[in-house]
RNA sequence: GCCCCGAUAGCUCAGCUGGAUAGAGCAACGGACUUCUAAUCCGUAGGUCGAAGGUUCGAAUCCUUCUCGGGGUGCCA
């Protein structure tokens, strides 16, 4: 990776400096440890910036942190970034406050009006593999995928926008016995005359349950009602049905088998389940302005003959022990072991996340691999990554360990706080979701625009449905769970999708209404900025804040965070956009500047929105 | 039993490596529309940061114990 060739933020450049003032005031503290604790202050009282560096210095060093502060202060340079740093500078307990010159904003804004809008691009980018949406063949959508779909496609865009080359992987459940099941039972249903090519996944989805119930053995239930002394006639019923269970079960085996070893009808069914499942999924995944596309399918199937010899290998070089008939990974701090190889031989779907890592890290070349899956599954990730790590299956070329992370996330709860579900009990339908939220939206956009056309008012709709769907996903920490409530998502004011779009109308607005009514716009492009409302400068200082936030959102796989910052930014714009004439404003410098500064906004919104995977409007 | 995660205003949530008087939005109340799209903006009110100890100049943040809620826990995925 590159260093940063060019500071354009103000706070980067504060930073070096105090790393050079507290170098020169206390030597004894290596210049690597030196933490200069910028941030920017919290009321304008304070200044635009502080260094909180004093105190935890002169706690190490037993020091007096006001006078730690005055010595640091002696030897700091803040030349064409701040106001002179003098001894009214410092506050509290030691709180070095700093004011920027307002030529420092203007040209750490000019410096920011680049195609990258001021984000380095490494020259030598790590590679990142992304896990994401992970749907089943043979079933719809439903929420528990809207997470790991849209989280997961932001995580991958902020990994895009800080340059580094990104792999998606879907990891599809298109292996095993569940679908053996529906491959029996289309075949059975294809004797019987049944077509096969005008299946929709509905119908199959319907199919998969039907078979599941089928070959679902209700041993318990028999096994008590024994042991209560039931009825006989319950108890041989139960029994008929057990054993037509074990009969379908069986056949399912049978076909897995068949399934395996290339049988060719049987592959051919597989083949139509699978075409039918993901154009209906990837075409959800479009819908959701998610970047989840065929080729980043990377299905169970496709690991079923990395299997076996990643099990011998771990059998030979003594990694995986028989334990109690199973094939298992112990590993140290971890108090289940990781099983890999069942006792009839089978597989699980830790010995594919296994030969996933493997193929992740030494065939695809991450250097880092993010999961972004449900928490339930951490201890899951935990066993694995452990075994991964203990096999040597995390090593990147060079010898160094890719760094392998659970992104994990919550559950969306309905208004019960319990796991949404829809009204019979089933895992809800993502599309139907969608189209509720659409629904809601265009009656809304209807409201608001009655004259708006129907030709021109459902693509608003559209795009507004999944800016607040989105939005509501993306904005609070991953790891929460949250609950799903259209009214406040869609609610077009506040914290959410909708508010952030007509932020961004609001901007691109100023420009057609110039170009409307014949105001010059052709030289504000290397206006100097100048700042002369508070409302301004708020908005410079935010707008400074961006590259710096991307890369930490991305570091942190967090995209709640550059939620945080689009929502501060339209409401920094807010309050400019109500005291600050820009189209009408008679001073040209000051109204050049004005259109500058919204260009530079309008460009930071829609790249933050894209970069999180939100669809813009021009107008709504 | 053991392990993981969560708990901040009436509601929904920020608060990133400990920093100044804990911040937003919604809801409530008051104000601003011949508008650069008011789907907006300004203001008021609202909190023993789950509880109790501890660490220190300073704790929502770190440590310990506990309470409540969610999840996981060897042959499903």
């Amino acid at each position: 990776m590159s260093t940063q060739t060019q500071t354009i933020d103000p706070a980067a450049i504060l930073d070096a400096r105090f790393t050079d003032a507290i170098h020169a005031a206390v030597p004894d503290l290596p210049i690597e440890q030196i933490k200069t604790h910028i941030t920017a202050s919290r009321q304008p009282k304070f200044g635009d910036f502080q260094s909180n560096c004093a105190m935890p210095i002169a706690k190490r060093f037993k020091m007096q942190p006001r006078e730690l502060a005055a010595k640091i202060i002696e030897h700091l340079d803040v030349s064409g970034v701040a106001e002179p740093i003098t001894q009214a500078n410092i506050a509290g307990p030691g709180f070095i406050n700093v004011t920027l010159l307002p030529e420092a904003i203007s040209s750490a804004l000019g410096a920011m009006d680049n195609d990258q809008l001021g984000i380095n691009i490494p020259d030598n980018p790590p590679t990142v593999v992304v896990d994401v949406c992970g749907v089943n063949l043979a079933k719809q959508m439903h929420v528990g995928h809207l997470r790991s779909t849209v989280i997961g496609d932001a995580i991958a865009r902020l990994y895009e926008r800080m340059g580094y080359k990104v792999i998606r992987q879907s990891h599809v459940g298109d292996w095993g016995l569940p679908i053996a099941m529906v491959v029996e039972q289309l075949i059975t249903i294809e004797d019987q005359g049944v077509d096969l090519s005008t299946l929709s996944l509905g119908e199959l989805n319907a199919m998969y349950k039907v078979v599941q119930a089928k070959c679902k053995a209700e041993t318990k239930a028999l096994e008590l009602i024994q042991k209560a002394g039931g009825h006989a006639k319950a108890e041989i019923e139960l029994a008929e049905r057990i054993a037509d269970a074990n009969a379908a079960m069986e056949k399912a085996k049978a076909r897995l088998v068949n399934l395996q070893s290339g049988d060719e009808r049987s592959v051919a069914v597989w083949q139509r389940i699978y075409d039918i499942t993901m154009t209906a999924c990837l075409s959800t995944c479009k819908r959701l302005h998610a970047d989840i596309t065929d080729e980043h399918s990377a299905g169970e199937s496709t690991y079923r003959d990395e299997l076996a010899p990643l099990v011998q290998d771990l059998i030979d070089r003594k990694i995986a022990v028989e334990d109690d008939g199973a094939l298992v990974v112990k590993c140290e701090g971890i108090k289940e072991p990781t099983i890999i190889r069942k006792r009839d031989g089978g597989f699980l779907y830790a010995t594919t996340d296994l030969a996933a890592i493997k193929r992740r890290v030494n065939k695809l070349g991450g250097d880092i691999v993010v999961y972004v899956v449900d928490s339930r599954q951490s201890l899951h990730f935990k066993q694995v990554f452990a075994a991964a790590h203990k096999a040597g299956y995390d090593k990147t070329n060079p010898g160094i360990d890719a760094k392998l992370t659970h992104a994990m996330f919550g559950t969306v709860l309905g208004e019960d706080n319990k796991p949404l579900k829809s009204r019979s009990g089933e895992n809800l339908n993502l599309t139907d979701l969608l189209d509720e939220a659409v629904s809601r939206a265009s009656a809304t956009v209807a409201e608001k625009n009655p004259e708006m056309p129907e030709a021109e008012r459902a693509p608003i709709s559209e795009a507004v449905a999944m800016a607040a769907v989105k939005y509501a996903d993306l904005s609070s920490e991953r790891i929460k769970d949250y609950v799903m409530n259209f009214d406040r998502m869609l609610a077009f004011e506040g914290d959410t999708g909708p508010y952030l779009l007509y932020a961004l109308v609001r901007v691109q607005s100023i420009f057609r209404k110039a170009s409307e009514q014949g105001v010059d716009t052709s030289s504000y492009h290397n206006a100097p900025f100048k700042l002369v409302e508070p409302s301004e400068k708020a908005l410079a200082l935010m707008l400074l804040r961006y590259p710096s936030l991307i890369e930490s959102a991305g570091q942190a796989c967090e995209p709640s965070r550059l939620c945080s910052f689009v929502y501060d930014l339209a409401s920094a714009y807010g309050p400019f956009y109500d005291k600050c004439q820009v189209v009408k404003c008679e001073d040209d410098a000051i109204r050049n500047s004005r259109f500058r500064l919204c260009d530079l906004v309008g460009r930071v919104l829609a790249d933050a929105l894209e970069t999180l995977g939100i669809p813009t409007v021009e107008r709504m």
